[in-house]
DNA sequence: CGCATTTTTGATACACGTCAATCTCCGTGG
DNA sequence: CCACGGAGATTGACGTGTATCAAAAATGCG
């Protein structure tokens, strides 16, 4: 038995500075959000699946970004279980964060192709399926704009690197394996 | 009494796959690289003062990054003391994690000015100063390139933004406070 | 001093940003 | 069922911030 919450994509899950509990991601992609010195919300980082979401309310009592789904995505409490909370499990959360990061510093640099794919592949699963974020918030994400990743994605389409289907009124996309090498030139 | 371990600019700390220590960054300035997919470094992650540096060995045995001092840096073994590995302390290692990734993925966004200018600001200390690294690593770490980096280093410091002095050989910068909300028409 | 490395500077090219005009998708109400 | 409207996605034309290439100047070091 294991409680499991289901949010849409545009839900907030929570705001910096509330109260509430830790999670760990089970599925989906959530943004999280900074205010900047002009008080608007702008792209931090990244959570998908295995993360942990929001671990600084149990040191804080408070959310440090804003939490946003991209696609529709569940959560479950974390620390899972009684007594969950070993050292083992912190330090593994570290290790996911640090690698994450890494990631995250990679989606921003080198050309545009490059990062877009390079998000694409995170957010691949194991069946070469995945649900993109909006256009707009894989701009944020990329550090890119809107309309040069719209360009990028109909070229891929267009290119059968990428397909997309709509199931249930969702876009899946599906990423055939490519060498993605070849897209440099 | 305290075993501290002090590295000069340019020495290696450690190379991924290496077996060692975890350690709290006390000073200084640390690059993490990992190897892309042509087996070249390239930049993964920043460590400052702090920051737990290698904690993955303490879960896989060996590091998962090349660590490269980029300024004279002190470390110290972590963790520190008898029983210091507490839920706490490694919760509040993750939260900074967490923001540090935050900070980086805003190293890679915008205009270069202010990339350079948001570095400047994270690497400087209380008293209003600090070592600034190589011209390469500076742009490998905001995604530009070193011809940029020089050109707006220096004009900051023709603007009057920064000073550099040096010390024992070494290039000190201070930074005078600015609304650096001005540099960005 | 002499050499290797890093930094600086200039001239030119191009990848992506910007702006504006459709187009597509969907929900809503007549 | 279709007209309407709003939001996101697409496309085109044009501008610009950095990259790129090349060469000189500064710095560090044996």
């Amino acid at each position: 038995m294991r409680c499991t919450w289901t949010l849409d994509a545009g839900e907030t899950i929570y705001q910096a500075n509330d109260a509430g509990l830790a999670w760990r991601v089970r599925n989906g992609v959530i943004r999280l959000d900074t205010m900047n010195a002009e008080k608007e919300p702008c792209f931090a980082s990244l959570a998908i699946a295995g993360d942990i979401l929001g671990c600084e309310t149990m040191l804080f009592g408070t959310y440090t970004f804003n939490a946003l789904a991209l696609t529709q995505c569940q959560l479950t409490p974390w620390p899972e279980g009684e007594g969950a909370l070993s050292g083992e499990s912190l330090l593994a959360s570290l290790a996911i964060s640090q690698k994450r990061a890494a990631d995250l510093v990679a989606l921003r640099g080198g050309q545009a192709v490059g990062r877009v794919i390079s998000l694409i592949q995170m957010l691949t699963d194991k069946t070469g399926q995945l649900v993109l974020p909006a256009r707009q918030d894989i701009a944020d994400i990329t550090d890119l704009r809107s309309e040069t990743i719209s360009r990028i994605i109909k070229g891929l389409e267009r290119s059968g690197v990428l397909a997309t289907t709509r199931i249930n009124g969702v876009h899946l996309t599906r990423g055939y394996v490519v060498d993605f090498g070849s897209q440099k030139s």
